[in-house]
DNA sequence: GTCTATATAGGGATAGAC
DNA sequence: GTCTATCCCTATATAGAC
């Protein structure tokens, strides 16, 4: 668990190298364009030399997905001792870079075993770090954890944050500016419910 | 208007077998398998048969998303005048089958750019109706509508749907219980508001 | 560790017979 | 409307030189 990479005393970062050039070739032009030569071209080595490093494609996927869940939940785990931990999450699971890839990836997972059982290994995970986020805002503010359970609470915020970001990248806005006002007023309910307003 | 399909006093329904053996590939197996010979050997003709009726793969897959859009907006419509207007969103968002579609449409919509205009052109009239619907309910039910515009929260209920959909295809089950007995409680809060309860 | 070269398969698309 | 046959390109993956 705590060489994680290649033990090898690196060659000059052309595995590094070779999953970054994945994540942006699937991010512009889609999982399909994620070719042995296309990403050896971008990373500036010969086609060959990929099944060096990964015996399949897939194999290849699988790292790129582990290193982004790495990143992922790091950026999450931050987001904990946030000033606002609630809006950091938002912020994270809105990014159309990140939900662009996360669509490619739930598309892999659809018919490639192995990418759908990291997927959701990863997804739970982030939940659990989410919930523990919410968990924790909703207490210091004296809300009803049953009438709210946070895991529910968590899920709204993560999920209706990444759809808002995969309609960006579509191009898609109708809607957007009424929604962002109803999270706003909510999430700023959610630290501070002594302001309460009700319908 | 009146015949969006093929005019020709049609073959044997070969174009419409073509058109559904692209979606039940896409669906199993992700639409990079969805090629010219894969179709046609599940629609049972030769792979050459399809670009007699499609001059290139992307017109396919572009009548494929017109169709299902044509069959999902119908419904939708159809849930207008439902007893549960908004209930019957929720349940024509969270089909699995749809998601995994839908999914595997914005991935390629990610990258070609017909598909990309087509998609969100469908999404803003799903949206269109979906806010006629929740409007109506809401109305009916006397909610304030500046306070909860009907187009976030129609945007709250078809996305949630929508994502739990994504989450079941991938098996992610984690919160979708407690979660569904919120969504539960909160459909019953917009046909009912008298019956509300309060945090 | 990186390369050249190649085996083998499958892709989109077209020409032309029936 | 459907077929056979084919062109040309690109894919994954391996073998072996350097």
């Amino acid at each position: 668990m705590a060489t994680p990479r290649k033990s090898k005393a690196d060659d000059g970062g052309t595995r590094r190298r070779l999953i970054e050039a994945t994540a942006q070739i699937m991010y512009d032009d889609g999982y399909a364009a994620a070719t042995s030569r296309q990403i050896a071209a971008k990373a500036g080595v010969k086609q060959a030399l990929v099944y060096y490093y990964f015996p399949t494609m897939d194999d290849l996927f699988l790292e790129v997905l582990k290193v982004g869940a790495d990143v992922a939940l790091a950026q999450m785990r931050k987001a904990l001792t946030a000033d606002d931990p609630i809006r950091a999450l938002w912020q994270i699971n809105i990014d159309p870079r990140r939900t662009v890839l996360n669509t490619e990836f739930m598309a892999l997972a659809n018919h490639r075993k192995v990418i759908g059982a990291e997927l959701k290994a990863y997804a739970e995970r982030v939940r659990d770090i989410e919930t523990a986020a919410v968990t924790m805002v909703m207490r210091a503010s004296g809300i009803d954890l049953d009438a709210y359970p946070p895991v529910a609470i968590a899920m709204l915020i993560a999920q209706t944050a990444r759809s808002l970001g995969n309609e960006l990248a579509v191009g898609v806005t109708e809607g957007h500016e009424e929604f962002r006002a109803l999270v706003e007023r909510h999430l700023a309910l959610l630290s501070n419910p002594s302001a309460a307003v009700r319908s």
